[in-house]
DNA sequence: ATAAACCTTGACGTAACGTTAAGGTCAATA
DNA sequence: TATTGACCTTAACGTTACGTCAAGGTTTAT
């Protein structure tokens, strides 16, 4: 197969200046060049371009490009598997970067408050990660601090309406349960209002509603320890209790389950 | 708080020359000038910059980004939501490109032959993202909400036994997968093993596995706060990459895979 | 009071092309 | 056969987002 630059061009989805270039600067000369000083483009070259695409789009620049493709120990596998790695960090990079964005719409919004320092810290790294990928270190990953902070941020990717209602019925869920608790009534009005108000928190996530998923939740609440925690940290006992009074909310019988 | 150019340039990481630049083509302006001609940068400013660097990170060039912050209707919390979706977006172009270099290793070790046109979809792909990234399309994610959220409901439809299981299983794909996290590689076997098990986990609700289905119930993982929370808390950043390993595990699938 | 460490405004350099300009080549058509 | 239009060529200046001196004024610390 044989291309004139406007067919490699097409192909690889750059401009014939772009190839016209690299064969000035000498990273893609062409096969040859014909009678009429037509540039002539063969397989190699093809494979050579794609090489220099995938370098570019990792900011390598072409002066570095030279150096790799033009190595004679240059092993076209290693180099791919070491460009994926890279890819894999500059996607951890976004992540920041993501989690960044996120904590500053929770700041507009009023929730955080951060620091002039806060708000650059995301860019900073992306410096450093620069410069890391230039020259070639391999460190990298110890952003706990960060990644943590992106979870609790991921709350703030939902609209500000979602959020404001989401939160709204969870308070004032909660309020109602634990009036309950202290009663300790789960058949009480509070009680009651509490878990039609967890349905309709439920139905916020859910397309459709059913009584048996509810009481399944419910009941979820008691088994699985993340959401016994959850539940459990302001006032132990208070899942088994939400599960009380949503097993009467849905009409469940009360039956021997244990915890 | 009142900052020259050089202490705005440190705590932004960014060079004076830089400031000095957008003070010139009026991108960020100082607030006002000292008696001896200093440029004094407020508040006001080190959140412009902020924006600015948002913007920088997503190449949007600085004429856009004039326009973008000079326009009245410039909701903050609207820019950096629309501004999320596009790191959102880029994220995904991302894992295209890496899916392609995964291809390209396979193509030399000889698995797959790709055809001239297949090694340049990836960029070509990329090409058209950029079109629309400049010119203000949408974000659009489909895939994901109705699938978890039934997932969801069938979970709390289990019985306990069936749980104990669904537990055992997840305890063990967590073990496999804190062993890669530590490796760092999402492709290598531990992580893959993970994603395995993770499919059988999924299995466990779904009538009908399917890789597409799979791949977007890892990336819900990372976009909603509830599975983020989750994974993160134990190991930040364990979403990503879980959601890393399965959408390897999915692309790969075709590889003689057993279990 | 003198150096170090800031700040100022030019002004030229750069990377990786885009964009005319001015012209040669090739296949198909009037 | 001549011309059209889509190719190709080299040459050269333009662009973006700064980097990098240069030449000089200001502030702070000793």
């Amino acid at each position: 197969m044989e291309y004139t630059v406007g067919d490699l061009a097409k192909l690889a989805g750059v401009s014939t200046r772009t190839l016209r270039y690299y064969d000035q600067i000498g990273l893609l000369k062409p096969a040859g060049i014909n009678a009429s000083g037509y540039r002539i483009y063969g397989p190699a070259e093809v494979d050579k371009l794609q090489q220099i695409l995938f370098y570019k789009s990792l900011d390598v620049d072409l002066e570095r490009m030279k150096e790799i493709l033009n190595s004679p120990t240059f092993d076209k596998a290693a180099a791919l598997r070491e460009h994926r790695q890279k890819l894999l960090a500059k996607k951890a990079q976004l992540d920041l970067l993501i989690a960044n964005v996120e904590k500053s719409i929770a700041a507009i919004e009023g929730r955080i408050t951060m620091s002039d320092k806060e708000k650059f810290e995301g860019f900073k790294k992306e410096l450093i990660r620069k410069n890391e990928d230039q020259y070639g270190a391999e460190a990298r990953q110890k952003y706990g601090n960060e990644a943590v902070d992106a979870s609790n941020a991921k709350v703030a990717a939902m609209t500000k309406e979602e959020w404001e209602k989401l939160t709204g019925l969870e308070k004032e869920m909660k309020e109602n349960l634990k009036i309950a608790f202290n009663k300790g009534d789960p058949a009480c009005a509070e009680a009651q209002k509490a878990a039609d108000l967890h349905r309709q928190w439920l139905c916020f996530f859910w397309p459709s509603y059913s009584k048996e998923a509810h009481a399944g939740v419910a009941q979820m609440y008691v088994d699985d320890p993340r959401f016994t925690a959850y539940y459990d940290k302001e006032q132990p006992g208070l899942a088994a209790f939400l599960r009380d009074a949503i097993f009467i909310y849905t009409g469940k019988q009360r039956n021997t389950r244990n915890s």
